[in-house]
DNA sequence: TCGCCTTGTGTGACCGGTCACATTCATGCC
DNA sequence: GGCATGAATGTGACCGGTCACACAAGGCGA
């Protein structure tokens, strides 16, 4: 112990958390035997002596698709920026007790909540989070719960969908058929509203969403379906892996991109611009969300730091190959 | 506090704990208590009483490609099976300050540690551990370190490279090109040795390796090198991203897969089977290494956990479209 | 010279548990 | 009946810090 080393033992911990009343040569002399000893507070009995812990734990379904891998890096940059650790619970199934256990063993952790609540899973555990822990969520949209007030992020799917609707129905198509992510909810979810609003908008007529998965198998599939109604000539999907297998099955049947269809998928994963035909797609910034949910959190958790506002970033339209004009009438 | 509800103060200890000497109806009273009271022990106080922090700390220079994340997400599900909390620790640079920095904060979190050394970061950061702490190594090849007894854990790249190189070779192809990934030191890769054993085996010209990056940003700038090299007829790619880059490179500038040039991958990404050309690749393991290497950490931490022992999985070869016969001779 | 305020430092309680030991009580044996 | 024995429970110290307060020394005005 530098007690030893230096003279006392109050001040040690005094010299550590810069309290102004040490003479500046003890202080000097605390330091000293610091730096020769290699000394480092123990962070455990930190956390139970002062209450503080300077964790965050994320709860989420998934970790590896683009979206969510993006926003756990974001959060990470900006926990360690802040010197908070993070962990990770990942919620293996959306039923009622596993995702209690997963929001008790995070609350357990100590420290604050983040729940990314783009899925059943996610929204139920957001929701068995006790009201007296401090949790941020990531929603999917904003018109979340009613009566519920915790701190939120979001990014603007609805206007993310709009925009890449609008594209697609300003290169000539007739209308834009959509393959959705499954929704957090049971409620229609802001994607699909955006892209319904375009439609409305322009008088297409409304197909009804084909239902994907998160992966390229879903979007297979639905793009399977989808090649044999010969009347469909824009495909919009929910995400850029959806895309994908809308891609491959469009390329198994023998039509072509855009040639005779034209595809946009969501998110711009770091494989679309490579992909050939490149894919157009909405750029969506997760990585900022997930700063933007640890800022939040963190403004939560110390008063000290400013809640940063945290601005709904704009989507980007990012147009590709895989968008062109739809084939000249007969 | 349940000592008021039930009886005694330590007793609670013991129920919790599972000691025996408790009597009966004593446990069922404190129990009860338990129940009614919601009460949970505070996993800080635990750390501290006990030492035991039944918590891992994973540092790596990534978390987004393919491979990182399969190992993130294997470590995840098996320390969850354990009842171990995951934390995160993202190596920014390679940078000497930086890394002692990231694992001076790994440390201080108490448990155990595991480090994804598959580059220059996670290397420095797995040498930079102090001898004192538990750790476990995922790393690039096991001729590691000489001296260094520590437990590690990796898959056989060397084997996956020598097969599908092979495969190429026995397609008829003269020889076969290699990008890189980055190494993880100065030495030469495991992808790279085993590329070049086949190569020798087979008595084929042993060109230099393409070095590239670990995205397709990579690839395609080392794709639109070797597409000006007409004798070029097939190339082995460190990982899906390169690969994918490379394809669109070749594409880009009119050269056929596997027409005039064949493509294989490593890792089989998740969509590397949805491209167009479908991607040959070999399949590693990425999830079971993970669970492998906290399996490992389990058992260096508590002795109750057996060592389970690691079985290196055997890389598998994927054939898929883009890797065909050379096209016939002049 | 006394009292008071300020500055610097030490002391004891506490955070919420675990651990080693002491204590109480019932039981079985000689 | 006395005593060793084991089961069931309580007590005090401790893990490594923080916090509130007590206390000693020095400077200054009255």
């Amino acid at each position: 112990m530098a007690t030893a080393a230096g003279v006392s033992y109050q001040t040690v911990s005094r010299v550590i958390n810069g309290h102004p009343s040490v003479k500046p040569s003890t202080r000097e002399r605390v330091l000293a035997a610091i730096e020769e000893l290699g000394f480092r507070r123990n962070a455990t009995a930190l956390a139970l002596a002062s209450g503080r812990t300077r964790a965050v734990t994320v709860l989420t379904a998934n970790t590896t698709h683009h979206g969510y891998a993006s926003i756990l890096q974001g959060i990470e940059e900006e926990a360690r920026a802040a010197s908070y650790t993070m962990a990770i619970g990942v919620l293996e199934s959306a039923e009622e007790a596993a995702v209690a256990a997963a929001v008790q063993r995070a609350a357990d952790a100590g420290g604050g909540l983040i729940v990314i609540a783009y899925d059943p899973a996610g929204v139920r555990a957001l929701e068995a989070v006790p009201a007296e822990l401090p949790v941020v969520g990531v929603v999917e949209t904003p018109a979340g719960r009613p009566g519920d007030d915790r701190p939120w992020v979001w990014t603007d799917d609805r206007e993310a969908a709009y925009q890449a609707t609008r594209h697609l129905l300003g290169l000539g198509h007739e209308t834009v058929h959509y393959v959705a992510i499954p929704s957090s909810t049971r409620r229609t979810s802001a994607r699909t509203t955006g892209w319904r609003q375009a439609l409305r908008e322009a008088g297409a007529p409304e197909p009804r969403p084909v239902q994907g998965s998160w992966g390229p198998a879903g979007g297979y599939a639905a793009g399977l379906r989808l090649a044999e109604d010969k009347s469909v000539t824009a495909i919009l999907c929910g995400n850029d892996d959806l895309a994908l297998g809308v891609l491959r099955a469009l390329h198994e049947t023998g039509r072509s991109v855009p040639g005779e269809i034209s595809v946009a998928g969501f998110d711009d994963a770091p494989h679309s611009a490579y992909l050939t035909p490149s894919l157009t797609t909405v750029r969506l910034d997760f990585t900022g969300l997930g700063r933007s949910a640890f800022a939040l959190l963190h403004g939560v958790l110390e008063e000290s730091a400013r809640i940063a506002p945290h601005p709904v970033s704009v989507p980007e339209l990012v147009v590709r190959e895989s968008s062109g004009p739809p084939p000249a009438r007969d």
